[in-house]
DNA sequence: GTAATAAGTTAGATTAAACTAACTAATTTA
DNA sequence: TAAATTAGTTAGTTTAATCTAACTTATTAC
């Protein structure tokens, strides 16, 4: 078994590596607030478990056993998310926090039972892919709702920041997965867009926050 | 915070303090599977922490801080417990493993939601009492079926050993809690109960079960 | 009441996971 | 391309939590 400082190195470098599966020491270093030695000696170790391919000076990548633990650490997590929202009665903002820590309960049935109460969903609140038994895990091919145009209709299907202070401005604005948007105007200066959904006609969604907006055509 | 260590060593002191709320290093040392000197480095660390009262050679005790945050743990496991069996589908032999590690999540709103859900059970599956919110933990007045005569009429209300090898024979002999039990006859070379229940006539229990069984008054 | 046994402590070692300081390699800038 | 900067490694230290070996105190047996 990985320990749970392990299983968090493996977790990191799933979601930030790239379309080559490398990622680099000082990233992970950052994203895990972990300072870059003792990331190092970390890779050694999880190069001797055979979960990690390392070589001084060359980026970092999982193997595929590696992989594998890393994406059923992300069901877990993404599980529970979605357990905490459906089951529990919590909000989409409350949950990351919660499952941070739960997906490092050593129990298959435990999950397993989450899964089928859920209904076996594809998703977790924030639109994420819940990988499967395999740890297959796929990304539809969402656009940013920044890239989008002037009388463009969308839907709003996924969100990439899931801070709770981001969530909670979402939650403000009344804005959820699911619905349906139309950007009615982008501001030349600063890339403001007004955007129209719900009972809401005009409300203006600064860059930042339009980048952090995946959607998919209606 | 206290680490996972620091949360395991209350628990346990919690769980075996007598009448006096004493517990010696030794039997901590075994019910932890921790040699003494081990135990004893850590309870003058948790004596620092205000949480133990420790005098070399004098036995231990919880402070009154030690004994709420022991108390809060068995809170927490039991609620899990409970949410296991009534919410998630699993039988009371299976909960037990997934709670010593649920118990440690750090979320006063993830148990508050399970309590909640549960309508603010009192007992867990087991029979055990649920602490409350301020740590306050009463046990019912059970007597052990051992201690029971012929012809005595009374009601399966707990059970004191909650291995999984102990439940699942309880299983198998379809005994489950709030039963009403009747000893017919009692053997009197090794203790062994007849013991009529459900449909069941003359099922015999053995003086080591009995001992385990835990009955109040019709 | 002493001797044997059990319980508890002290001292020192080990391992995992973190750190800082100092060095080296790779990349970027001018 | 040489200098400056950034990224990565090595060496050595720290802390938490465990251990063993050796010693001391308390309890039990005779
Ligand atoms: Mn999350
Ligand atoms: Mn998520
Ligand atoms: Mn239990
Ligand atoms: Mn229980």
């Amino acid at each position: 078994m990985n320990s749970l400082a392990e299983e968090n190195y493996l977790k990191a470098m799933l979601s930030l590596s790239n379309d080559k599966g490398e990622v680099n020491v000082n990233e992970l270093s950052k994203r895990l607030e972990i300072k870059m030695p003792t990331v190092t000696s970390m890779m050694k170790k999880l190069s001797a478990k055979k979960l990690v391919y390392y070589q001084s000076y060359k980026p970092l990548r999982l193997t595929e056993k590696g992989r594998k633990e890393a994406a059923f650490i992300i069901r877990k997590h993404r599980l529970t998310e979605m357990f905490l929202v459906e089951k529990m009665g919590f909000g989409w903002e409350e949950v990351h926090s919660i499952a941070e820590q739960v997906e490092h309960i050593q129990s298959a049935e435990f999950f397993e039972k989450m899964d089928k109460l859920l209904g076996y969903p594809k998703l977790d609140p924030h639109g994420s892919p819940i990988p499967d038994k395999n740890g297959k895990m796929v990304w539809k091919q969402y656009r940013k709702l920044s890239e989008c145009e002037a009388d463009e209709v969308v839907k709003l299907s996924a969100v990439i920041n899931t801070s709770k202070d981001f969530l909670k401005f979402l939650n403000s604005r009344h804005l959820s997965l699911g619905m349906k948007l139309k950007v009615k105007f982008i501001e030349q200066f600063d890339q403001t867009m007004l955007v129209s959904y719900g009972k809401y006609d005009k409300e203006a969604l600064s860059h930042i926050v339009c980048e952090r907006l995946l959607v998919e055509k209606v």
